[in-house]
DNA sequence: GTATCTTTCAAACAAACATTTGAAACGAGC
DNA sequence: GCTCGTTTCAAATGTTTGTTTGAAAGATAC
């Protein structure tokens, strides 16, 4: 097969990339795993960090877009409110893990090991990424809620953030219980319990010190 | 001054593992930088895995510490409400990346990375030095909120590390405003003002699917 | 001031790294 | 069955890596 040995390399290398990092792994390990010759990475990706780039997009463009096609659908169906708007964040996380995860357990690490992982590549690449969904979210939020701030909106946006980012990097954490069961419905349904009212609580006033 | 070159080293490497991971700076980057002569390293720490190791135990120690402290503090004043419990898990961290962050506006990064980082060290080293304080806090969560499971408890509280280790990551993102003001006591109050009620929402039927 | 222990230094070490090369093998089209 | 564009391969390139070495310099104690 034509495709059959740039695939193989993406597939091996994604799940290398996961479980040791870009930097720790090697392309001879990536290689060696994938049976194919070492010269074949920069015939078909050029350098070790076009294929990064490659396996990022392939799953990060997806992800973006879901999130956008399902803002856009609310949108055209009238006024989207806090539940409605949450669940177009984070269903799409969610069928991305799972689906991550059957593929190989240790990939979904992969995403979040991106957020820390280093280079301004990779603020690059994320940042362009993640820029339209966060602009689109923030103002549908900002109708949802209006006795919150634009400020205040994108902060506790970010803190969802942080939490499904967290989800990624711990889902199959040894020692741990996984996050996320099996079921995607279920999960969101659990996240949902804690994002909402963590996004309708009413704001805080900053007041003098606690003690 | 005899700890002269071994503290400089520190100091220097910290920042730079903070700023470019720890694989991707190598030993002669952080000795050029500090104005020490490369075979320091090994002399001084063994390895650059022992240097590593260090810097994450003199940032990581007094976290925990400060955390158990405060807690054995509530705990013989009398039971602990949500509210107490959730300020003893989160000042301790917003204290450390205030005093991180003026040491070296990248420096917070350090902390979040190293939970992204690979390497099985990594996760023994944070794991010892986080097992104590889950099991601990877990317990006393379960007393001050019994309506809910202790799965539910252990869940929640992840999602508030989540929130908590987004916050390292990025409290001084370019382009994105700071998650963190300057005041340590008023960000405490943004936010226990989302996790406050994220612990205490109501517990999640999980029920059938939302469509 | 001599002896002893600690710390620094320039130089060299072998191993691992991403990448390149030029030839060999392959496959499709005619 | 020959040709041409694509793909594979073993081998080698030149760096860069963490670490070691043995001698020089500094500090400390008597």
């Amino acid at each position: 097969m034509v495709e059959d040995t740039r695939e193989q390399i993406a597939r091996t290398a994604e799940v290398l990339f996961a479980r040791e990092g870009f930097s720790n792994t090697s392309l001879r390990q990536v290689t060696d795993a994938a049976g194919v010759n070492i010269a074949a990475v920069n015939y078909h990706f050029g350098s070790k960090e076009g294929l990064l780039v490659e396996i990022l997009d392939r799953i990060i463009a997806p992800l973006n877009e879901e999130r956008i096609m399902l803002l856009d659908e609310l949108e055209e169906a009238g006024t989207p409110d806090t539940v409605d708007l949450l669940t177009a964040f984070l269903l799409p996380d969610l069928r991305l893990i799972q689906e991550l995860r059957t593929r190989d357990p240790s990939l979904p690490r992969f995403v979040s090991r991106m957020y820390s992982e280093a280079s301004e590549l990779m603020e690059r690449t994320m940042g362009r990424q993640f820029a339209e969904t966060q602009v689109r979210f923030y103002a549908a939020f900002g109708h949802a809620i209006p006795s919150l701030s634009a400020d205040e909106i994108a902060w506790r946006l970010r803190c969802v953030v942080g939490i499904v980012v967290y989800m990624f990097a711990s889902v199959e954490t040894p020692g741990l219980p996984s996050m996320l069961g099996g079921d995607v419905d279920a999960d969101l349904e659990r996240l949902l319990g804690v994002t909402v009212p963590m996004m309708l609580s009413p704001a805080v006033e900053v007041a003098v010190s606690r003690h």
